[in-house]
DNA sequence: GACGAAAACGAACGTTCGTGCTATTATCCG
DNA sequence: CGGATAATAGCACGAACGTTCGTTTTCGTC
Protein backbone atom coordinates (compact mmCIF):
# COMPACT_ATOMS: atom_id res chain seq x y z
CA UNK A 1 0.00 0.00 0.00
CA UNK A 2 0.42 3.53 -0.29
CA UNK A 3 0.03 4.15 3.26
CA UNK A 4 3.43 1.90 3.91
CA UNK A 5 5.48 4.59 1.98
CA UNK A 6 4.06 7.45 3.43
CA UNK A 7 4.39 6.39 6.78
CA UNK A 8 8.43 5.52 5.69
CA UNK A 9 9.14 8.93 4.42
CA UNK A 10 7.50 10.87 7.63
CA UNK A 11 10.03 8.53 9.97
CA UNK A 12 12.45 9.38 8.37
CA UNK A 13 11.83 12.74 8.52
CA UNK A 14 11.29 12.37 12.36
CA UNK A 15 14.31 10.32 13.02
CA UNK A 16 16.28 13.03 11.74
CA UNK A 17 14.39 15.84 13.26
CA UNK A 18 14.72 14.19 16.55
CA UNK A 19 18.74 13.71 15.77
CA UNK A 20 18.88 17.88 16.02
CA UNK A 21 15.64 18.69 17.92
CA UNK A 22 15.16 16.11 20.50
CA UNK A 23 12.11 13.44 20.40
CA UNK A 24 9.76 16.01 22.53
CA UNK A 25 10.92 18.54 19.85
CA UNK A 26 9.64 16.76 16.99
CA UNK A 27 6.23 18.22 17.18
CA UNK A 28 3.38 16.26 14.90
CA UNK A 29 2.31 20.21 13.22
CA UNK A 30 5.99 21.06 12.68
CA UNK A 31 6.64 17.68 10.88
CA UNK A 32 3.35 18.05 9.01
CA UNK A 33 4.33 21.41 7.92
CA UNK A 34 7.74 20.17 6.77
CA UNK A 35 6.14 17.26 4.94
CA UNK A 36 3.57 19.30 3.13
CA UNK A 37 0.54 17.38 4.85
CA UNK A 38 -2.28 17.86 7.22
CA UNK A 39 -1.49 16.95 10.97
CA UNK A 40 -4.04 14.96 10.82
CA UNK A 41 -3.67 12.83 7.86
CA UNK A 42 0.14 12.72 9.26
CA UNK A 43 -1.35 11.68 13.04
CA UNK A 44 -3.80 8.98 11.45
CA UNK A 45 -0.84 7.10 10.84
CA UNK A 46 0.44 6.52 14.36
CA UNK A 47 -2.46 7.36 16.48
CA UNK A 48 -0.84 9.00 19.40
CA UNK A 49 2.27 10.92 19.79
CA UNK A 50 3.95 8.60 22.09
CA UNK A 51 3.10 5.83 19.12
CA UNK A 52 4.88 7.92 16.55
CA UNK A 53 7.72 8.06 19.25
CA UNK A 54 8.31 4.59 19.44
CA UNK A 55 8.24 4.13 15.93
CA UNK A 56 10.82 6.98 15.35
CA UNK A 57 13.06 5.26 17.64
CA UNK A 58 12.13 1.94 15.75
CA UNK A 59 13.28 3.26 12.40
CA UNK A 60 16.00 5.14 14.04
CA UNK A 61 17.29 1.80 15.36
CA UNK A 62 16.86 -0.22 12.00
CA UNK A 63 18.95 2.76 10.25
CA UNK A 64 21.54 2.07 12.98
CA UNK A 65 21.79 -1.29 12.45
CA UNK A 66 22.39 -1.03 8.76
CA UNK A 67 24.19 1.84 8.61
CA UNK A 68 26.77 0.77 11.44
CA UNK A 69 26.42 -2.80 12.27
CA UNK A 70 25.48 -4.58 9.10
CA UNK A 71 28.53 -3.30 7.09
CA UNK A 72 31.03 -3.91 10.23
CA UNK A 73 29.74 -7.70 10.22
CA UNK A 74 31.29 -8.43 7.05
CA UNK A 75 34.84 -8.04 8.71
CA UNK A 76 36.10 -11.35 9.69
CA UNK A 77 35.32 -12.00 13.56
CA UNK A 78 37.89 -11.16 15.85
CA UNK A 79 39.93 -8.17 16.21
CA UNK A 80 39.53 -7.23 12.84
CA UNK A 81 35.64 -7.23 13.07
CA UNK A 82 35.70 -5.15 16.24
CA UNK A 83 38.11 -2.61 14.45
CA UNK A 84 35.90 -2.41 12.27
CA UNK A 85 32.98 -2.04 14.00
CA UNK A 86 34.67 1.09 16.06
CA UNK A 87 35.97 2.96 13.14
CA UNK A 88 32.10 2.44 11.10
CA UNK A 89 30.65 4.51 14.64
CA UNK A 90 32.71 6.66 13.89
CA UNK A 91 31.93 7.22 10.73
CA UNK A 92 28.61 7.02 11.11
CA UNK A 93 28.60 10.08 12.91
CA UNK A 94 31.17 11.90 10.46
CA UNK A 95 29.05 10.85 7.51
CA UNK A 96 26.11 12.26 9.16
CA UNK A 97 23.91 9.19 9.55
CA UNK A 98 21.44 11.03 11.43
CA UNK A 99 21.27 15.20 10.79
CA UNK A 100 22.78 16.02 14.47
CA UNK A 101 24.66 13.52 15.50
CA UNK A 102 24.08 10.04 16.97
CA UNK A 103 20.14 10.13 17.43
CA UNK A 104 20.79 7.34 20.12
CA UNK A 105 23.42 9.28 22.37
CA UNK A 106 20.74 12.40 21.99
CA UNK A 107 17.53 10.16 23.11
CA UNK A 108 19.67 8.41 25.73
CA UNK A 109 20.41 11.77 27.34
CA UNK A 110 16.91 13.18 26.83
CA UNK A 111 15.32 10.29 28.28
CA UNK A 112 17.56 8.71 31.03
CA UNK A 113 15.29 10.52 33.32
CA UNK A 114 11.68 10.12 32.27
CA UNK A 115 9.70 6.72 32.80
CA UNK A 116 7.50 5.27 29.91
CA UNK A 117 7.50 3.22 27.25
CA UNK A 118 9.87 5.52 24.97
CA UNK A 119 12.38 5.19 27.26
CA UNK A 120 12.10 1.92 27.36
CA UNK A 121 12.57 1.53 23.94
CA UNK A 122 15.51 3.44 23.77
CA UNK A 123 17.14 1.93 26.43
CA UNK A 124 16.14 -1.41 25.10
CA UNK A 125 17.88 -0.26 21.73
CA UNK A 126 20.65 0.60 23.58
CA UNK A 127 21.26 -2.80 25.29
CA UNK A 128 21.33 -4.44 22.02
CA UNK A 129 24.33 -2.07 20.61
CA UNK A 130 26.10 -2.67 24.01
CA UNK A 131 25.52 -6.70 23.76
CA UNK A 132 26.79 -5.99 20.03
CA UNK A 133 29.96 -4.47 21.21
CA UNK A 134 30.42 -6.93 23.92
CA UNK A 135 29.80 -9.30 21.91
CA UNK A 136 32.43 -8.36 19.02
CA UNK A 137 34.98 -8.47 22.29
CA UNK A 138 34.28 -11.44 23.42
CA UNK A 139 34.47 -13.32 20.16
CA UNK A 140 38.17 -11.23 19.38
CA UNK A 141 39.24 -12.86 22.80
CA UNK A 142 38.12 -15.97 21.46
CA UNK A 143 39.93 -15.98 18.62
CA UNK A 144 42.89 -15.28 20.60
CA UNK A 145 43.63 -11.73 19.54
CA UNK A 146 42.79 -10.33 22.66
CA UNK A 147 44.29 -11.12 26.16
CA UNK A 148 42.41 -13.33 27.57
CA UNK A 149 41.59 -11.08 31.11
CA UNK A 150 39.97 -8.73 29.01
CA UNK A 151 36.23 -7.80 30.73
CA UNK A 152 34.16 -7.66 27.67
CA UNK A 153 31.19 -5.76 29.63
CA UNK A 154 34.12 -3.56 30.73
CA UNK A 155 36.08 -3.07 27.03
CA UNK A 156 32.58 -2.15 25.50
CA UNK A 157 31.60 -0.02 28.01
CA UNK A 158 35.19 2.34 27.66
CA UNK A 159 34.60 1.87 23.59
CA UNK A 160 30.75 3.45 24.08
CA UNK A 161 31.79 5.99 26.11
CA UNK A 162 34.69 6.91 23.38
CA UNK A 163 31.93 6.83 21.03
CA UNK A 164 30.00 9.35 22.80
CA UNK A 165 32.85 11.76 23.34
CA UNK A 166 33.36 11.61 19.72
CA UNK A 167 30.03 12.63 19.30
CA UNK A 168 30.02 15.40 21.98
CA UNK A 169 33.49 16.75 20.82
CA UNK A 170 32.45 17.08 17.30
CA UNK A 171 28.53 18.13 17.25
CA UNK A 172 28.60 20.44 20.28
CA UNK A 173 32.48 21.87 20.26
CA UNK A 174 32.67 21.77 16.58
CA UNK A 175 36.63 20.10 17.46
CA UNK A 176 38.19 19.04 14.27
CA UNK A 177 40.65 16.70 16.02
CA UNK A 178 37.23 14.79 17.87
CA UNK A 179 37.34 11.60 15.56
CA UNK A 180 40.98 11.68 16.09
CA UNK A 181 40.76 11.80 19.52
CA UNK A 182 38.81 9.23 19.62
CA UNK A 183 40.41 6.94 16.85
CA UNK A 184 44.05 7.54 19.06
CA UNK A 185 42.50 6.62 22.49
CA UNK A 186 40.96 3.23 20.58
CA UNK A 187 44.18 2.52 19.33
CA UNK A 188 45.57 2.81 22.31
CA UNK A 189 43.03 1.06 24.48
CA UNK A 190 43.32 -2.09 22.35
CA UNK A 191 47.35 -2.18 21.64
CA UNK A 192 47.44 -2.90 25.31
CA UNK A 193 45.85 -5.77 25.30
CA UNK A 194 46.34 -7.18 21.80
CA UNK A 195 47.98 -10.59 22.00
CA UNK A 196 50.32 -11.72 19.06
CA UNK A 197 49.32 -13.84 16.58
CA UNK A 198 50.90 -17.03 16.21
CA UNK A 199 51.95 -17.09 12.54
CA UNK A 200 53.82 -14.25 10.89
CA UNK A 201 52.54 -10.92 12.73
CA UNK A 202 55.08 -8.22 14.20
CA UNK A 203 54.20 -8.88 17.98
CA UNK A 204 52.00 -6.52 19.91
CA UNK A 205 50.06 -5.32 16.98
CA UNK A 206 48.70 -7.82 14.84
CA UNK A 207 46.38 -5.58 13.14
CA UNK A 208 46.28 -1.93 12.75
CA UNK A 209 43.24 -0.33 11.45
CA UNK A 210 42.28 2.68 12.51
CA UNK A 211 43.64 4.75 9.49
CA UNK A 212 47.22 6.28 10.65
CA UNK A 213 49.34 4.65 13.06
CA UNK A 214 49.98 7.74 15.80
CA UNK A 215 51.93 7.88 19.24
CA UNK A 216 51.26 9.92 22.27
CA UNK A 217 53.43 12.58 21.54
CA UNK A 218 51.70 14.56 18.22
CA UNK A 219 50.51 18.71 19.21
CA UNK A 220 49.88 20.08 22.53
CA UNK A 221 47.11 21.06 24.26
CA UNK A 222 43.85 23.53 23.27
CA UNK A 223 42.25 21.72 20.50
CA UNK A 224 40.10 24.46 18.65
CA UNK A 225 37.19 24.18 17.02
CA UNK A 226 35.69 24.63 13.69
CA UNK A 227 33.62 27.26 14.16
CA UNK A 228 30.96 28.35 12.22
CA UNK A 229 28.84 25.69 10.34
CA UNK A 230 25.50 24.41 10.18
CA UNK B 1 16.53 42.49 48.49
CA UNK B 2 13.93 39.69 48.62
CA UNK B 3 14.36 39.11 44.91
CA UNK B 4 17.27 37.98 44.67
CA UNK B 5 16.16 35.21 47.28
CA UNK B 6 13.24 34.09 45.37
CA UNK B 7 15.03 34.33 42.03
CA UNK B 8 18.12 31.84 43.44
CA UNK B 9 15.06 29.44 44.31
CA UNK B 10 13.70 29.32 41.03
CA UNK B 11 17.05 28.99 39.04
CA UNK B 12 17.72 26.09 42.10
CA UNK B 13 14.43 24.31 41.19
CA UNK B 14 14.89 24.88 37.65
CA UNK B 15 18.04 23.26 37.44
CA UNK B 16 16.76 20.05 38.75
CA UNK B 17 14.26 20.15 36.58
CA UNK B 18 16.69 20.62 33.42
CA UNK B 19 18.67 18.03 34.81
CA UNK B 20 16.10 15.45 34.53
CA UNK B 21 13.40 17.03 32.00
CA UNK B 22 16.04 18.79 29.45
CA UNK B 23 16.02 22.41 29.47
CA UNK B 24 13.20 22.63 26.99
CA UNK B 25 11.60 20.71 29.01
CA UNK B 26 11.27 23.47 31.67
CA UNK B 27 8.00 25.43 31.32
CA UNK B 28 7.34 28.48 32.85
CA UNK B 29 4.07 27.52 33.79
CA UNK B 30 5.12 24.22 35.43
CA UNK B 31 8.12 25.63 37.24
CA UNK B 32 5.42 28.58 39.04
CA UNK B 33 3.02 25.85 39.83
CA UNK B 34 6.18 23.58 42.15
CA UNK B 35 6.92 27.06 43.58
CA UNK B 36 3.55 27.56 44.33
CA UNK B 37 3.48 31.09 42.81
CA UNK B 38 1.76 32.84 39.59
CA UNK B 39 3.40 32.57 35.88
CA UNK B 40 3.52 36.25 35.59
CA UNK B 41 5.65 36.40 38.99
CA UNK B 42 7.83 34.09 37.89
CA UNK B 43 7.64 35.98 34.34
CA UNK B 44 9.04 39.02 35.70
CA UNK B 45 12.03 37.73 36.87
CA UNK B 46 13.87 36.78 33.94
CA UNK B 47 11.65 38.54 31.05
CA UNK B 48 11.93 36.46 28.50
CA UNK B 49 12.12 32.13 28.12
CA UNK B 50 15.28 32.52 26.74
CA UNK B 51 16.69 34.43 29.68
CA UNK B 52 15.40 32.34 32.00
CA UNK B 53 17.05 29.16 30.40
CA UNK B 54 20.57 31.03 30.41
CA UNK B 55 20.01 32.02 34.02
CA UNK B 56 19.60 28.67 34.83
CA UNK B 57 22.92 27.61 33.22
CA UNK B 58 24.93 30.04 34.69
CA UNK B 59 23.23 28.45 38.31
CA UNK B 60 24.04 25.08 37.10
CA UNK B 61 27.88 26.38 35.83
CA UNK B 62 28.25 28.01 39.75
CA UNK B 63 26.84 24.47 41.00
CA UNK B 64 29.47 22.52 39.28
CA UNK B 65 31.88 24.70 39.99
CA UNK B 66 31.28 24.68 43.74
CA UNK B 67 30.66 21.08 43.83
CA UNK B 68 32.92 19.61 41.03
CA UNK B 69 35.93 21.74 40.86
CA UNK B 70 36.24 23.78 43.87
CA UNK B 71 36.81 20.67 46.12
CA UNK B 72 38.86 18.85 44.07
CA UNK B 73 41.39 22.58 44.20
CA UNK B 74 42.28 21.31 47.78
CA UNK B 75 44.34 18.26 46.63
CA UNK B 76 48.19 19.38 45.89
CA UNK B 77 48.78 19.75 42.42
CA UNK B 78 49.58 17.61 40.06
CA UNK B 79 48.43 14.04 40.27
CA UNK B 80 46.72 14.02 43.01
CA UNK B 81 44.54 17.04 42.18
CA UNK B 82 44.01 15.30 38.73
CA UNK B 83 42.99 12.61 40.36
CA UNK B 84 40.50 14.36 43.22
CA UNK B 85 39.08 15.98 40.08
CA UNK B 86 37.99 12.66 38.51
CA UNK B 87 36.83 11.24 41.44
CA UNK B 88 34.87 14.22 42.14
CA UNK B 89 33.05 14.25 38.99
CA UNK B 90 32.05 10.73 39.81
CA UNK B 91 31.02 11.26 43.03
CA UNK B 92 28.98 14.34 41.71
CA UNK B 93 26.43 12.26 39.48
CA UNK B 94 26.22 9.46 42.54
CA UNK B 95 25.46 11.99 45.08
CA UNK B 96 23.03 13.23 42.55
CA UNK B 97 24.06 17.12 42.73
CA UNK B 98 21.38 17.15 40.11
CA UNK B 99 18.44 15.56 39.97
CA UNK B 100 19.09 13.64 36.72
CA UNK B 101 22.02 12.93 36.53
CA UNK B 102 25.03 15.77 35.54
CA UNK B 103 23.01 18.84 33.66
CA UNK B 104 25.92 19.45 31.32
CA UNK B 105 25.92 16.19 29.87
CA UNK B 106 22.14 16.28 28.90
CA UNK B 107 22.18 20.09 27.69
CA UNK B 108 25.09 19.37 25.77
CA UNK B 109 23.40 16.98 23.43
CA UNK B 110 20.02 18.62 24.03
CA UNK B 111 21.34 21.68 21.99
CA UNK B 112 24.08 20.51 20.27
CA UNK B 113 21.84 20.32 16.98
CA UNK B 114 20.77 24.38 17.44
CA UNK B 115 22.17 27.80 17.39
CA UNK B 116 21.09 30.92 19.29
CA UNK B 117 22.68 32.23 22.73
CA UNK B 118 21.23 29.16 24.60
CA UNK B 119 23.52 26.45 23.17
CA UNK B 120 27.01 29.23 23.02
CA UNK B 121 26.09 29.41 27.20
CA UNK B 122 26.67 25.74 26.87
CA UNK B 123 29.30 25.46 24.94
CA UNK B 124 31.49 28.11 26.96
CA UNK B 125 30.78 26.55 30.35
CA UNK B 126 31.81 22.99 28.73
CA UNK B 127 34.93 24.87 27.50
CA UNK B 128 35.82 26.00 30.73
CA UNK B 129 34.80 22.46 31.91
CA UNK B 130 37.43 21.26 29.54
CA UNK B 131 40.33 23.63 29.97
CA UNK B 132 40.05 23.11 33.53
CA UNK B 133 40.77 19.29 32.84
CA UNK B 134 43.74 20.09 31.04
CA UNK B 135 45.38 22.41 33.24
CA UNK B 136 44.86 19.37 35.53
CA UNK B 137 47.01 17.44 33.25
CA UNK B 138 49.28 19.99 32.50
CA UNK B 139 50.18 20.31 36.03
CA UNK B 140 50.30 17.08 36.41
CA UNK B 141 53.37 16.78 33.63
CA UNK B 142 54.97 19.80 34.39
CA UNK B 143 55.07 18.52 38.16
CA UNK B 144 56.95 15.49 36.78
CA UNK B 145 54.22 13.42 37.59
CA UNK B 146 52.72 11.92 34.09
CA UNK B 147 54.99 11.55 31.19
CA UNK B 148 56.46 14.57 29.19
CA UNK B 149 54.93 12.83 25.75
CA UNK B 150 51.19 13.16 27.40
CA UNK B 151 49.15 15.44 25.28
CA UNK B 152 46.81 16.99 27.90
CA UNK B 153 43.68 17.94 25.39
CA UNK B 154 43.87 13.91 24.04
CA UNK B 155 43.46 12.93 27.87
CA UNK B 156 40.88 15.30 28.95
CA UNK B 157 39.11 14.37 25.66
CA UNK B 158 39.56 10.24 26.83
CA UNK B 159 38.38 11.22 30.32
CA UNK B 160 35.97 12.90 30.15
CA UNK B 161 34.20 10.71 27.50
CA UNK B 162 34.47 7.99 30.00
CA UNK B 163 32.97 10.80 32.66
CA UNK B 164 29.98 10.92 29.85
CA UNK B 165 29.83 6.92 29.64
CA UNK B 166 29.60 6.50 33.33
CA UNK B 167 26.76 9.27 33.47
CA UNK B 168 25.01 7.38 30.40
CA UNK B 169 25.38 3.68 31.80
CA UNK B 170 24.01 5.12 35.61
CA UNK B 171 21.20 7.22 34.56
CA UNK B 172 19.83 4.89 31.70
CA UNK B 173 20.92 1.70 31.74
CA UNK B 174 20.95 1.63 35.83
CA UNK B 175 23.85 -0.22 35.54
CA UNK B 176 25.14 -0.42 38.95
CA UNK B 177 28.78 -1.69 37.72
CA UNK B 178 29.14 2.57 36.41
CA UNK B 179 31.42 4.09 38.61
CA UNK B 180 33.10 0.72 38.66
CA UNK B 181 33.80 0.52 35.38
CA UNK B 182 34.77 4.46 34.89
CA UNK B 183 37.34 4.30 38.07
CA UNK B 184 38.80 1.54 36.73
CA UNK B 185 39.12 2.59 32.49
CA UNK B 186 40.96 6.24 34.89
CA UNK B 187 43.07 4.04 37.01
CA UNK B 188 44.28 1.90 33.85
CA UNK B 189 44.80 4.79 31.54
CA UNK B 190 46.65 6.76 34.00
CA UNK B 191 48.81 3.95 35.16
CA UNK B 192 50.43 3.67 32.07
CA UNK B 193 51.31 7.77 31.71
CA UNK B 194 52.47 8.19 35.15
CA UNK B 195 56.27 8.71 35.98
CA UNK B 196 57.85 6.85 38.95
CA UNK B 197 58.72 9.47 41.62
CA UNK B 198 61.94 10.65 42.59
CA UNK B 199 61.93 9.56 46.13
CA UNK B 200 60.48 6.74 47.67
CA UNK B 201 57.41 5.59 46.10
CA UNK B 202 57.18 2.39 44.45
CA UNK B 203 57.82 2.55 40.47
CA UNK B 204 55.18 2.99 37.79
CA UNK B 205 51.82 4.00 40.79
CA UNK B 206 52.92 6.56 42.99
CA UNK B 207 49.50 7.86 43.67
CA UNK B 208 46.61 5.49 43.86
CA UNK B 209 43.42 7.18 44.21
CA UNK B 210 40.47 6.20 43.15
CA UNK B 211 39.49 4.08 46.03
CA UNK B 212 40.45 0.00 45.54
CA UNK B 213 43.19 -1.41 42.98
CA UNK B 214 41.51 -3.52 40.86
CA UNK B 215 43.19 -5.90 37.60
CA UNK B 216 41.28 -6.64 34.60
CA UNK B 217 40.81 -9.94 35.56
CA UNK B 218 37.24 -9.38 37.86
CA UNK B 219 34.19 -10.56 36.63
CA UNK B 220 33.36 -11.54 33.20
CA UNK B 221 30.53 -10.18 31.36
CA UNK B 222 26.42 -8.88 31.20
CA UNK B 223 27.08 -6.15 33.67
CA UNK B 224 22.69 -6.31 34.34
CA UNK B 225 21.62 -3.45 35.85
CA UNK B 226 19.77 -1.92 38.73
CA UNK B 227 16.02 -2.43 37.68
CA UNK B 228 13.75 -0.39 39.40
CA UNK B 229 14.59 3.03 41.04
CA UNK B 230 13.98 6.58 40.65
C1' DG C 1 -15.36 2.64 -15.23
C1' DA C 2 -17.51 1.66 -10.82
C1' DC C 3 -17.09 0.56 -6.11
C1' DG C 4 -15.26 -0.31 -1.50
C1' DA C 5 -11.34 0.71 1.21
C1' DA C 6 -7.49 3.23 2.51
C1' DA C 7 -5.42 7.63 2.96
C1' DA C 8 -5.40 12.46 3.44
C1' DC C 9 -7.76 16.65 4.55
C1' DG C 10 -9.94 20.80 7.13
C1' DA C 11 -11.88 22.57 10.95
C1' DA C 12 -12.39 22.60 15.66
C1' DC C 13 -11.74 20.85 20.48
C1' DG C 14 -9.49 21.93 25.10
C1' DT C 15 -4.77 22.89 27.00
C1' DT C 16 -0.61 24.85 27.51
C1' DC C 17 2.93 27.53 25.76
C1' DG C 18 5.46 32.35 26.16
C1' DT C 19 4.46 37.02 26.75
C1' DG C 20 2.15 41.46 27.60
C1' DC C 21 -0.42 44.61 30.51
C1' DT C 22 -2.53 46.53 34.88
C1' DA C 23 -3.42 46.09 39.60
C1' DT C 24 -2.21 44.90 44.19
C1' DT C 25 0.62 43.70 47.85
C1' DA C 26 5.41 43.51 50.37
C1' DT C 27 9.42 45.42 51.42
C1' DC C 28 12.83 48.85 52.24
C1' DC C 29 14.42 53.45 53.71
C1' DG C 30 14.36 58.17 55.48
C1' DC D 1 5.25 55.85 60.06
C1' DG D 2 4.69 56.85 55.33
C1' DG D 3 5.93 57.10 50.82
C1' DA D 4 8.73 55.14 47.10
C1' DT D 5 10.05 51.01 45.02
C1' DA D 6 10.31 46.25 44.25
C1' DA D 7 7.82 41.93 43.96
C1' DT D 8 3.97 39.30 42.94
C1' DA D 9 -0.66 38.31 41.27
C1' DG D 10 -4.50 38.40 37.86
C1' DC D 11 -6.11 38.35 33.47
C1' DA D 12 -5.92 38.21 28.55
C1' DC D 13 -3.64 37.50 24.07
C1' DG D 14 -2.21 34.70 20.02
C1' DA D 15 0.12 30.68 18.75
C1' DA D 16 1.08 25.93 18.96
C1' DC D 17 0.33 21.68 21.19
C1' DG D 18 -2.01 16.70 20.76
C1' DT D 19 -6.30 14.88 19.53
C1' DT D 20 -11.09 14.05 17.49
C1' DC D 21 -14.37 13.88 13.83
C1' DG D 22 -16.75 14.07 9.55
C1' DT D 23 -15.72 14.72 4.80
C1' DT D 24 -13.26 14.28 0.58
C1' DT D 25 -9.82 12.50 -2.32
C1' DT D 26 -7.02 8.77 -4.02
C1' DC D 27 -5.98 4.03 -4.77
C1' DG D 28 -6.38 -0.90 -5.90
C1' DT D 29 -9.45 -4.41 -7.81
C1' DC D 30 -12.92 -6.54 -10.37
Amino acid sequence: MKGQRTRAGILDRAVNLASVEGLEGVTIGRLADELSMSKSGLFAHFGSKEELQLATVEAARDRFVEEVVRPALGAPRGYPRLMAICSSWLDYVRREVFAGGCFFAAASFEFDGRPGAVRDAIAAAMDEWMATLEKAVLMAKDEGHLAPTIDPAQLAFELNALFFGANFAWNLRHDEKAFDRAERAIEQRLSAVVVAQKGRTRATRPHRSLAHARDDTTATSSSRTRRGRR
